[in-house]
DNA sequence: AAATTCTCCTGAAGGC
DNA sequence: TGCCTTCAGGAGAATT
């Protein structure tokens, strides 16, 4: 699933075949996704000139002198370079073709979004309102513990909370939570200020870590080039319901919290 | 205002 | 073997 180190690890992948490249056309399969793609995107889009492929969130911006490519992965979402003209498997619904080149979106459960603007980045509805990037300065432990106070709804929930912080889904947030030892279901107040430095830390070393992997692959994911992620490997705790605890050896509980799937050690989180 | 639920979608996996 | 149900999840929208 297409969390920040998915999304990043996409970007630096893409990134050095696309700029400086001008848009020759956008070939759109199957518009159908979360949003429907516009249909003048390739009149749109043709001839302008990629100077800059940067991430907010999860969202990647191509940027042109007029305006901004968006791409979100979904849960499914793959983004990479081809040869232009290369046979379309199936669910790759839509390419930005690029002279000899292509970035081909494939996204088999069609939650990701292909969407063009000329607002100012952040004036755009989809990223006004984001909270600060995890791997910013601005991402610390007084402003972890000030945003958690008065919430009585799960900390997890807060973490994958796009307006708290971006980039954390329900992967790393039940990492992260583990290496900080707190409970993916405790009340976000009642976190101490211990806590949210823990949190925060945790949070920062989990994604650094599955950046340097190259992402978490369970089945969809590939880079920029086709490559899988190699994070898998290492989660500690997300989908090992039943399995002793790496740590302490207790048996690693499951529960729903948000509708979302989470993991914890009750012996070791708290 | 905050918290919860619903919704989009398809493929895999499990049950009978 | 095959059909049916359930589950997975990002995140905006709707609802409580």
């Amino acid at each position: 699933m297409p969390e920040l180190p998915e999304v990043e690890t996409t970007r630096r992948g893409v990134e050095p075949h696309v700029v400086g490249k001008a848009v020759t056309e956008v070939v759109v399969q199957d518009a159908r996704l979360r949003w429907p793609v516009p249909p003048d995107l390739s009149r749109t889009l043709s001839g302008q000139t990629i100077i800059a492929v940067t991430r907010r969130g999860k969202y990647l911006l191509f940027r042109t002198t007029r305006g901004i490519l968006l791409v979100h992965l979904g849960m499914s979402g793959s983004l990479r370079v081809v040869s232009a003209g290369a046979p379309r498997l199936p669910h790759e619904h839509v390419d930005i073709v690029l002279g000899a080149v292509a970035m081909r979106l494939r996204d088999p459960r069609r939650f990701g979004a292909v969407l063009y603007t000329e607002d100012e980045a952040m004036a755009h509805p989809l990223l006004r309102g984001l909270g600060p990037e995890p791997l910013s300065r601005e991402f610390d432990a007084t402003y972890l513990h000030r945003q958690s106070r008065g919430r009585r709804g799960a900390v997890k929930s807060l973490i994958m909370d796009a307006r708290t912080v971006v980039g954390v889904g329900n992967i790393y947030a039940n990492e992260a939570l583990f290496r900080a030892g707190i409970r993916p279901g405790r009340a976000a107040g009642r976190l101490s200020r211990n806590d949210c430095d823990r949190l925060v830390k945790a949070i920062v070393a989990t994604l650094e870590d599955a950046l340097r992997e190259g992402g978490t692959t369970l089945r969809d994911f590939v880079n920029g080039t086709g490559e899988p992620g190699h994070f898998a490997f290492n989660l500690r705790i997300y989908g090992r319901t039943g399995e002793p605890c790496c740590t302490c050896g207790t048996r690693v509980r499951a529960t729903r919290i948000g509708n979302r799937s989470s993991f914890f050690c009750s012996s070791c989180q708290r």
